[in-house]
DNA sequence: ACTATTTTTTTCGAGACTTAAATAAAATAG
DNA sequence: CTATTTTATTTAAGTCTCGAAAAAAATAGT
């Protein structure tokens, strides 16, 4: 399979690490971005020329001289920076019940914010699309001063994807099964859309925010009322063959027929783990007895208190919840060598609690390589990572879709 | 992180699909090129023009017009194919007891084979350097009549490698560890040296043999004495950060402590299914009671046969041996969806006592993806897989030491 | 105020690469 | 022995990157 056949994929691909430090720092000027890229002077400097005439940078010469370049010797810098005129794109987050939205420029910055409650257990194929609809368009009616044509619409979702981004195989939030988002969006704004985990776009964030930390190879595993996970290995997210994959949950904890999973199986990781399974656990209720639909985020911040507090059930079930987490992780880690993680969402306020029985499971490993000394890094809030990766990744699309990016 | 192109890149990159193409066909016109690689007549014929003049390329207008070309109108066409006094490679594959190799030329012919046997067990590193070297060098002194120049080694070894390639970091074959197996051949005979997980070779081999069913996604699982495999995910084999990794048979099968195994953990899966594991059990011993060194192949024969006999402690072995397998596969699927399996090794033999087992641990699968349909074929012979793999893998390896590839 | 220095950016020429089109080569068919 | 057919090579044109030289635009110093 030859992956780089053409002369021009060349400069497609060097317009893509040029524009991914723009991007990335903002304004830069074309000697930064010698520094940052490798390329000639002479290649940047074609390539940034070109890219200003079809008008996706901005020159800005005369204003803005930041305070450090200043006073210094010699031509000024010219900085350069994306053009937010170029487009902007609507992010959306869609979880159990809520909708949330960012609306962004081609430069990153978030113009405008929404959300939305609604039932989405209750909701039909349907209510979804109304739902997911009328929130761009709200969002979009912000622009009439300064209007951006809409470029790229992306959701990321609590649930199973399909390897391409269209369609939300499964999840918790309904019973429905294969939700064409992508598609019903396409029809009606016309511009590209793009469905995504929840987990991966966290991940994606990690990377962004903390590429020391999350460099090439690390996991965020969200721990929420279920539990995923977003896998990067070799510095790219890792996605299944027809899903979007990773779905740590659902790794195998109990021997034979364990508790009941929300996916219909026996023994899932999840299933010791999930805010529900914690719940269930500590309401007494048999582990194969149905899980919640829903529960009160106060009442599972009111359980991890008492856990806290004092020796008790509440504390046993976290307990419990930390052996799954160590025993998938010991094969998690078999399978791909130990790696940094990164523990997001509700279920990091009982982390401590959990963590001398996951480094308990990961003593010895699989891999011959040691693996109890793995950084643990814990994010309670994941919306906003989420949002943020989904932002960052669709972007880089975006490009792509624009012909820039390879 | 930016990826910096060269023009030049492009170069390799598609002189690369060529040798390739001429590894894969043989004997191969420029035309048939053209088709299988989609690059322009003009292309290849620079390209390949290039590399006969370099010497790495034959052109035989001359002779041998197969049959099928004959008799055709037009410019009869030219095969090239790829010249065999480029270079030979030796190719290793080191188990228990064991070791082979094959004498090979740049055109993948074999020109010799040989084998040893020595007390692995037992072995010092001196030891295994004595034989390594010692095999090298008797297989090279079999060319006097056509000295070809030693351009490449590689050695298969059964255990856990480095990223790198370099050393064998942990293997069942001897208690040291962290054998700098290819510093030491590299010093000896001063060309570059690449030491490989085995079932990592045998999944290429596979994949080189059979790409139709074994594609872009697929895992070899090799069940001997221990339980170990090579995954191919979207084309690429995998490999850890650190490691040959993807050691399934390290996945966690038990809850607590579990069966003994091999590498000092307990409930690991080859616990269960590894040779040893059958044999401890069938042999009534306690799970957690140290495995044996070495059990005669024939006697694991044996063992087979009486399973499928009749019923009894045998059968009831392989089953569990078949629960294990079923209830990693699960884990496994759950995080990279259902892919194909080749199952490869001794023991297949009983491959049909653990299917059952196995299909019925995936009847549903964390991923929501169906996977008790997953296509599993079976290999008994492994050594041949993992030579083929091996040199394969080596032959593309040589290309671009010798800065032909990508 | 004017020149020298410094730093950044652009320009120019060279070297590589691929491709389409034209040309040459080498067979068979009649 | 010529026409036809198929294959390989050459030529010309268009990209791409890069190094070096040139141009641009500021400050430093006298």
């Amino acid at each position: 399979m030859p992956v780089l056949v053409r002369t021009d994929d060349v400069r497609r691909q060097n317009t893509r690490s040029i524009i991914q430090v723009l991007r990335r720092h903002g304004c830069v000027s074309r000697t930064e971005i010698v520094e940052y890229t490798g390329l000639s002077p002479a290649t940047v400097s074609t390539i940034t020329s070109g890219l200003i005439s079809e008008g996706l940078l901005l020159s800005r010469s005369e204003l803005s001289q930041s305070q450090d370049t200043v006073n210094r010797r010699g031509r000024p810098r010219i900085t350069l920076s994306l053009n937010p005129q170029v487009g902007c794109i609507v992010v959306m987050v869609l979880s159990i019940n809520k909708l949330t939205a960012w609306l962004q420029d081609y430069s990153g910055e978030i113009l405008a914010k929404a959300d939305d409650h609604f039932e989405s257990r209750q909701a039909s194929l349907a209510d979804f699309e109304h739902y997911l609809l009328r929130m761009v368009t709200r969002l979009m009616s912000q622009l009439t001063t300064n209007p951006i044509p809409l470029r790229f619409i992306s959701i990321g979702v609590q649930g199973v994807v399909d390897a391409g981004g269209q369609t939300m195989l499964w999840s918790p939030m309904t019973q429905l099964l294969d939700l064409p988002l992508g598609e019903l969006l396409h029809r009606a704004f016309n511009v590209p859309v793009w469905v995504a985990n929840d987990c991966n776009m966290a991940a994606e964030a990690l990377h962004w925010q903390d590429p020391a930390r999350f460099g090439d190879d690390f996991a965020a595993i969200l721990l929420g009322s279920g539990i995923g996970m977003g896998l990067v290995l070799k510095g790219r997210r890792f996605i299944g063959r027809q899903s979007s994959a990773a779905e740590f949950g659902h790794m195998v904890h109990a021997s034979d027929e364990g508790a009941l999973c929300r996916c219909g199986q026996y023994g899932c990781v999840e299933a010791y783990v999930g805010d529900y399974a914690i719940w269930r656990r500590v309401s007494g209720a048999d582990e194969q007895s149905l899980p919640v639909d829903e529960i009160d985020p106060t009442a599972m911040i009111d359980l991890a208190r008492r856990a806290h507090e004092n020796e008790g059930i509440e504390r046993a079930a976290y307990r419990e919840a930390g052996r799954a987490l160590g025993k998938a992780l010991r094969s998690l880690f078999a399978l791909i060598d130990p790696i940094t993680i990164a523990f997001i969402g509700g279920g990091v306020r009982a982390f401590d609690l959990m963590e001398p029985e996951i480094r308990n499971a990961l003593r010895h490993n699989g891999n011959m390589l040691e693996a109890s000394e793995v950084s643990f890094y814990c994010y309670e809030d994941s919306q906003e990572l989420i949002h943020l990766g989904c932002a960052m990744t669709t972007l880089q699309r975006l490009d792509r879709t624009m012909g820039v990016g390879g």
